[in-house]
DNA sequence: GCTTGACCCTCCAGCAACGGGAACCCCCAT
DNA sequence: ATGGGGGTTCCCGTTGCTGGAGGGTCAAGC
């Protein structure tokens, strides 16, 4: 398989399947033309790799993951530690945002928006 | 005011205020040896980018925030719309995170996490 | 007057995770 | 032979800084 029928599989863009090779998440064969040759099994990893990124794993988590499920021995106590701290990020994260959301909200909500000058939300960031 | 003073009333690090210089977010006087002077007016710009960065907006908004801040004929309109686009952005980060929280919570909770290596959340990314 | 330490400066590299594009090779159909 | 649609490598740009090297400056203490 090439790589735009290996793109078309996985749902991947052929730019990020040579960056995964490149950083070795994956490795790939070469026809003798020096096109890159995928495997089933390429194939599958990939789309491992898509899924868990669109969980939002970091390549480095990505990297832990794989090693993981190439490892018939691994205990699935490493995984979920794993999932659990991104899942802790992730709770953080929007935490965060929330609480930007809900500021913006209220400045949003008392700012008149006509052509008047006067503004809510730049009073509030040019505050004290 | 030299550079390290603003630091501390600013809250920013230098390094992000030589940055933000550097961008041209603001502009510094400089004393006969090179230092960079600060005047209570940068320091009041600097802090309305603190703040504004605190709420999620990118450098670029934070750009036409300043230069709305500044122009005394702006409409709220102006600011409003930017805040709202913003703010969009935000609920649409949110919703995204919240997905993946929804998901890796459930695979999460099904998985034993102990010494055994069947895991549903290897199971989820390498499914089908 | 000399050293020491705390400042300040500029410039360069690097982070994450790719995307865009140049410059080039390969293969097949017309 | 020429055109179009693959493939390849390599390098720059993105966002918003952060760290570090290598060097000048300043005030204090001896």
């Amino acid at each position: 398989m090439n790589i735009s029928e290996v793109a078309r599989e996985t749902g991947l863009p052929a730019k990020t399947i040579r960056y995964y090779e490149e950083i070795g998440l994956i490795k790939s064969l070469r026809d003798t033309n020096g096109y890159r040759m995928f495997r089933v099994s390429d194939v599958h990893k990939l789309a491992f790799l898509g899924r868990a990124r669109a969980l939002g794993f970091s390549i480095e988590d990505c990297r832990r993951l794989l090693a993981l499920y190439e490892d018939q021995c691994r205990a699935s106590a490493d995984v979920k530690a794993l999932a659990e701290e991104h899942l802790a990020q992730i709770d953080s994260k929007i935490a965060q945002l929330r609480s930007m959301q809900a500021t913006l909200r209220e400045l949003v909500e008392e700012c008149a928006g006509d052509r008047r000058p006067d503004c809510p939300i730049l009073r509030d960031l040019a505050k004290e």
